[in-house]
DNA sequence: TTTGTAATCGCAAACAATCGCAATAACTTG
DNA sequence: CAAGTTATTGCGATTGTTTGCGATTACAAA
């Protein structure tokens, strides 16, 4: 797996310690395919590090986030995790109904952020955005506001 | 205040009760300017009914919120309440540094909706749209990606 | 008005996420 | 390679939010 040497390597140089924790949640988020939740992450982590905490999977997962190691997509009202994609970044539409999450290429944001920059002077966070919605398959299907009464 | 009205009209009309708990929550929501975080209205509506509890300020928004009267804002990482702009919504610009709400007009995601629509057959929840960033005078304070070491 | 009934509430318990802190271990420096 | 420094961990406690359930109550219909 070559792909985790640059993200090591982004560790050690920002000045983080490479823990053997990191390295677990690291490979493990990089050998799932696609995002994975937190528990789902906790789990596979804990098979290879039976010690593994769920507040160091957390902090780890903050930590990635920040330095770009890996992107968070939020699916319903949880979120989940995933290797950057090292070429240009891609960005989500995820799916209310279904859950299911599409990629949405950079160049649909570039105006918008423009946008907001000239008009306000708002550097918006578009590096990992997602937008909720509806997808096409799910728009036949039909679909409730509420649900309670 | 008449903005009551429209909303106590809508919960009867999708076939809601009206509780004393219900108004509650609306007037506490409808007098505070801006909006306003669960705690917030929790303690504010306790003041009117004492008996008032947490859970039910959270189903109550979340009602609200699925039907409208509401408007749901991300602040840091927590949820805030407003009442929705009866006029033409608008969408909030939130910074990550200083943790204001600015106000967007919905005329800045039109043209984004309509190519989502086209290319993807996605219709994109905008209604309650919040990008997180940071505002033109935090950034010159400036400002840490990560704060850990 | 009174009665019946489903929606709603209050409470306590479950969960998810985070925090504080003492113990540990990764890295630095000599 | 040994010792010191400090980031990081594990764990227990805490905070914020949600859920299950029996008791209550708003509303419809008589």
């Amino acid at each position: 797996m070559i792909k985790h040497e640059k993200a090591i390597e982004t560790l050690r140089l920002r000045g983080h310690r490479l823990t053997p924790q990191r390295l677990i949640v690291l490979s493990t988020i990089a050998s799932g395919d696609g995002h994975m939740g937190v528990d789902e992450v906790f789990q596979a982590a804990k098979k290879a590090y039976p010690y593994m905490d769920i507040a160091t999977v957390y902090r780890t997962l903050h930590l990635f986030k920040n330095l770009g190691v890996v992107t968070e997509v939020a699916i319903g009202d949880r979120l989940h995790f995933e290797l950057t994609d090292p070429e240009g970044h891609h960005h989500h539409m995820v799916c209310r109904a279904c859950k299911g999450a599409f990629n949405l290429s950079p160049h649909y944001l570039a105006e918008f952020r423009k946008t907001l920059n000239k008009e306000f002077g708002f550097e918006p966070d578009l590096e990992h955005f997602a937008v909720t919605g509806v997808c096409a398959e799910c728009q036949e299907t039909d679909f409730e506001t509420d649900g309670n009464h």
